[in-house]
DNA sequence: GTTTATACATAAGACTTTTATGTATTTTTG
DNA sequence: CAAAAATACATAAAAGTCTTATGTATAAAC
């Protein structure tokens, strides 16, 4: 996609839902699976998924555990119980927002 | 609503939509039509509005008409062809984009 | 007559993301 | 087996969009 910038504000939402979901993950296995599970339409960048990550393990949003596999690092982040009250918070503003935008322009007809 | 961040990138799509299906519109008049729309929800601020306003212009995609109600200037806009382009695809955008957030937070069961 | 609404505008700051850069290990490929 | 690509982390500068603050002025409402 050209226009990555309708994505703002969703990097959190995202990454509280593939961690929710899937148990523990590490962040290159996130940009992976985000990727694709949006047929190669989300692409996560480095720049904007560690910091992302950093900021919500300082917030007790997640957890981490090292690994090592053979010689290299590997941060597994796992969802602590405020990281869900987070998420369900995070979609439904989602949602909420999703609804703003389908009144506002229109998409479903008005009922009288 | 708290976080008005997701709307992030949905502004300029917002605006050629309201002047593409309501013909000419001035800014304020844009502020509290999406207000209304929305219910609530979206509050175009202003300093949001006017500099975006100005930089569709700058690009052809809007015309302005300026007009005297008494001794007060209203700047009112039109959509251009140019402009009618452009919302087609910042609407496909957003759609596509819809659709890719749909896949990654597993909105909708997946096909067999 | 004072407050609220209408109507424009710009600038400083906040926030998120991109782009660029860096380091290092492991796997693939020619 | 050497070089390239993939894996895996990280940070900093720059870009982009929006909020908040501020400014000006007219018209309407109380």
């Amino acid at each position: 996609m050209q226009s990555q910038e309708l994505l703002k504000g969703t990097l959190k939402t995202i990454i509280l839902h593939m961690l929710d979901r899937n148990g523990r993950m590490y962040g290159y296995e996130l940009t992976q699976k985000v990727r694709e599970l949006s047929d190669d339409y989300i692409q996560i960048t480095e720049g904007a998924l560690y910091p992302t990550l950093h900021k919500l393990e300082a917030e007790g949003a997640l957890v981490t555990e090292k690994e090592y596999i053979g010689k290299r690092v590997r941060k597994y982040y796992k969802i602590t119980p405020g990281g869900q009250s987070l998420f369900k918070e995070r979609m439904s503003d989602f949602h909420e927002f999703m609804h703003a935008m389908q009144l506002v322009l229109q998409l479903k007809p008005k009922q009288a």
